[in-house]
RNA sequence: GGGCGGCUAGCUCAGUCGGUUAGAGCGUCGCAUUCACAUUGCGAAGGUCACAAGUUCGAGUCUUGUGCCGCCCACCA
């Protein structure tokens, strides 16, 4: 027999393996049915792999993610489906660039600009590459079953096909339209981002109340109000019934008189401040909502680069971060100052890709209408029949809520509900270079939108890019060869599970969602499983300032892959933060190696090769244990069928150390030394049965050790890989 | 302002949607041990399940309220 060592040892052990694996092709679920692992009418099981960032390198949530995907996939290719895990990269458009321009102009005190377009995006692809493959090296570190000759790239050829194709398709059915509207501006990064991928940060300030004729208005921002000629009162307000709608007087302003018109909205909130405020369309939402409503001017204050325009008079060309002081300096000698709050919290809104302070700026933008009624041509949820009118929102609110898709935890369909609720129209255009162009053509007064370029001269693409969650939205079918109508479409879409942090459940879930909804007439996936954010041990999100962020490869160097997957698994229940320290990983390095000892031993105690499927004559007892060891497999299969990982994860390590080594193992050891013929057959028979049945259970987890040793294992039975061998059915 | 979650042993968390003396890991304390593993074994201490009321034969688990802690969303300018 060969030399087994007397400890495990993890860094030997766990690239040879995981060659072994990828040159078997088992990955490939193609292979498999060719071989005969799966059946090929068997269960299809596939999840598509959340793609990273090309903007770095993968943290411990997305050691979270793989652990517990490689579980599922392990799991169910051993049980003979035809599983397929499909592998990928995300190109995180605004992310990217943000990094790479902040990079440029660190090193080389350059802007993109200075570059242009072409040259700086060399740059992007230069770095998205190196970034690639960074993160393709942590993902075979972490032991992930990935099928690699299904890679894909958010901005690869394929899925710019099906980016493109989505874009044509929903802008003939004119879900895709283009609008003047308020959008969140970056002056900073000089783009616009949706909403949803705005940061608040609370600020303490200052508000003011200023004169406005016979009113006193407040407000946080003096440095806007230049152009006010509405003030808004609530229809309500006896403070203010004197005066009527469309009312216009005279009143003395920060550059002198103007003609204010008199505004009746409900959305004025009476309690707060004086109940009187003025209004600045062109850069407050709210403000332009109330403006759309009364058919109101709207007039620009600031450019786009934070810089106030001619109607700031003698500020203008003033940034906005330097005139505030000034203004009100000047309203205060003009005496229009009534009185300053000095304390006041507001919150301000910033791009949290790494961007700038957002002024909202009413922009030329790309939308798509979440609540225009369309036809769904052809529709596999039932609550939206083939061809019947629906919105967008109403296709993601109600294939939830029939239950087409289970989210896990429960909790989260409420608070996706929740932002169902508050969704506007959807801003997908970018003035950012990196990203998917958006495919439409101008010429004149023309507009083509297409797959392809239009014929003839003198078309001009919109230099304008994608929003990165476009192209996103597409990745359950877009991996699959959509808009070929595949086998694999055919054979893996809806997807099994989608498996991601609960943290981007409105940027990426939601919008999958709607866009298999609108393209497939089918949800993406059924079942959304969430887990939560990986924290330090105090509970601290881990961050570089804090330096507190513990990598998934020292992790794997110091302790092994296997030990830092459990420790990612055990005691994380969906949708809960997880709290991590070294300590666990080593702990859990120590039961790796005590699945290697206890091996060891039966090793050491087995002649010969041993055939499992011939039973010697067992004792009662040992028909027990054996029964014990049935009613344990048939639980971590319902487990992990029912995604408790963590329990399954738990009571496998509690079996395999408390109760198989600590007792079974250990009440063996008298009929070993005795050497009575039977006895000892039959428990190194029973023994070798116990530990097939707990590697192959425990495979999934903690894939490297078990592998290693059922490479060493003395059974007849043994075929190639413990990764294909057939799931316990007992 | 609206919503969601948490509060169970010193620490981190389970408790599989009501059922016998509430569990695990780590930590602590004591004992053992060159026999697969010190990355060990055996044993012990430690909890009025945040608080209050209710439903029930029975509540950590369901209902209502309270108190902290955390998160998400929002058009108080």
């Amino acid at each position: 027999m060969k030399e087994i060592a007397k400890a495990y040892n993890s860094k030997e052990t766990e690239d040879r393996i995981y060659k072994m694996w990828e040159e078997s092709g088992f990955f490939n679920p193609d292979v498999c049915v060719k071989k005969g692992i799966a059946k090929p009418n068997a269960e299809s099981y596939s999840i598509v792999l959340p793609p990273p960032n090309v903007t770095g390198t993968l943290h411990m949530g997305h050691a979270a993610m793989l652990a517990i995907e490689d579980i599922l996939i392990r799991a169910a290719r051993m049980q003979g489906k035809k599983t397929l895990w499909i592998p990928g990269t995300d190109h995180a458009a605004i992310a990217t660039q943000a990094k790479v321009e902040s990079d440029l102009y660190k090193k080389e005190k350059k802007t993109r600009r200075d570059l242009g377009r072409e040259e700086f995006l060399k740059l992007v692809e230069a770095f998205a590459k190196e970034s690639h493959d960074t993160i393709i090296h942590q993902l075979r570190k972490m032991g992930s079953s990935l099928d690699w000759t299904r890679e894909a790239f958010t901005l690869d050829d394929k899925r710019n096909m099906a980016v493109r194709t989505a874009f044509k398709r929903m802008h003939d059915d004119g879900l895709i339209y283009r609008g003047a509207r308020i959008v969140n501006w970056d002056p900073k990064m000089q783009t616009t981002v949706s909403d949803d991928e705005i940061e608040w940060i609370e600020e303490q300030g200052k508000f003011y109340y200023l004169k406005y004729g016979p009113f006193v208005i407040g407000t946080s921002r003096p440095e806007t109000k230049f152009g006010d000629k509405y003030v808004v009162l609530h229809p309500d307000d006896n403070r203010y019934k004197q005066y009527k709608h469309g009312q216009q007087l005279q009143v003395e302003w920060i550059n002198g008189p103007i003609t204010a018109t008199v505004i009746k909205d409900t959305a004025v909130d009476m309690e707060f401040g004086t109940g009187a405020m003025t209004i600045t369309p062109w850069h407050d939402a709210t403000d332009f909502d109330i403006a759309q409503r009364h058919r109101l001017d709207k007039q620009q204050i600031i450019d786009f680069q934070g810089k106030l325009l001619p109607i700031a008079g003698e500020f203008a060309g003033l940034h906005i971060s330097k005139a505030r002081q000034l203004i009100v300096e000047k309203l205060q000698n003009k005496g229009l100052v009534d009185h300053i709050d000095e304390k006041y919290t507001h919150r301000l809104a910033t791009n949290s890709r790494g961007g700038g302070i957002i002024e909202p700026q009413i922009k030329e933008q790309w939308f798509v209408a979440v609540n225009k009624p369309f036809t769904l041509k052809e529709s596999h949820i039932p609550a939206i029949p083939s061809e019947s009118e629906t919105t967008l929102k109403e296709l993601i609110r109600k294939t939830v809520e029939s239950k087409q898709i289970a989210i896990l935890p429960e909790r989260f369909e409420k608070t996706y509900y929740h932002w169902i609720d508050n969704l506007r129209d959807w801003c997908i255009s970018r003035q950012i270079w990196y990203g998917h162009r958006v495919p439409v053509w101008y010429r004149d007064k023309e507009t083509y939108a297409g797959v392809q370029a239009p014929e003839g001269e003198k078309w001009e693409q919109d230099p304008d890019t994608l929003d990165t969650w476009f192209s996103s939205g597409l990745w359950t079918f877009s991996t699959l060869g959509w808009p070929e109508q595949t086998q694999d479409l055919k054979t893996y879409h809806p997807t099994t599970v989608l498996e991601t942090g609960y943290d981007i459940l409105f940027f990426w879930v939601a919008r999958m969602i709607l866009m298999a909804g609108y393209h497939t007439g089918n949800v993406p996936f059924r079942n959304v499983y969430l887990h939560g954010l990986v924290r330090d041990d105090q509970g601290r999100k881990m961050s570089k300032s804090l330096g507190n962020i513990i990598n998934p490869l020292d992790m794997i160097e110091k302790y092994g892959a296997d030990a830092t997957r459990l420790s990612l698994i055990i005691g994380a229940a969906p949708g809960n933060d997880i709290k991590l320290s070294e300590d666990k990983v080593r702990g859990y390095k120590y039961f790796t190696n005590k699945i290697w000892n206890v091996s060891r031993f039966i090793l050491l105690n087995t002649e010969g090769e041993v055939d499992l499927a011939k039973k010697p004559q067992l004792t009662p007892k040992q028909e027990q244990l054996l029964e014990e060891l049935k009613k344990l497999s048939q639980e971590t299969t319902q487990d992990i069928a029912n995604f408790r990982l963590y329990l399954a994860g738990e009571k496998l390590y509690h079996y395999f150390w408390h109760r198989f080594a600590d007792v079974i193992i250990e009440e063996s050891k008298p009929a070993f030394r005795q050497s009575t013929g039977e006895e000892k057959i039959s428990t190194q028979w029973l023994l070798l049965a116990i530990l097939t049945t707990l590697l192959k259970l425990l495979h999934p987890f903690t894939p490297f050790v078990t592998e290693e040793i059922y490479q060493h294992l003395p059974i007849l039975q043994r075929k190639q890989l413990l990764m294909v061998e057939q799931w316990p059915i007992l």
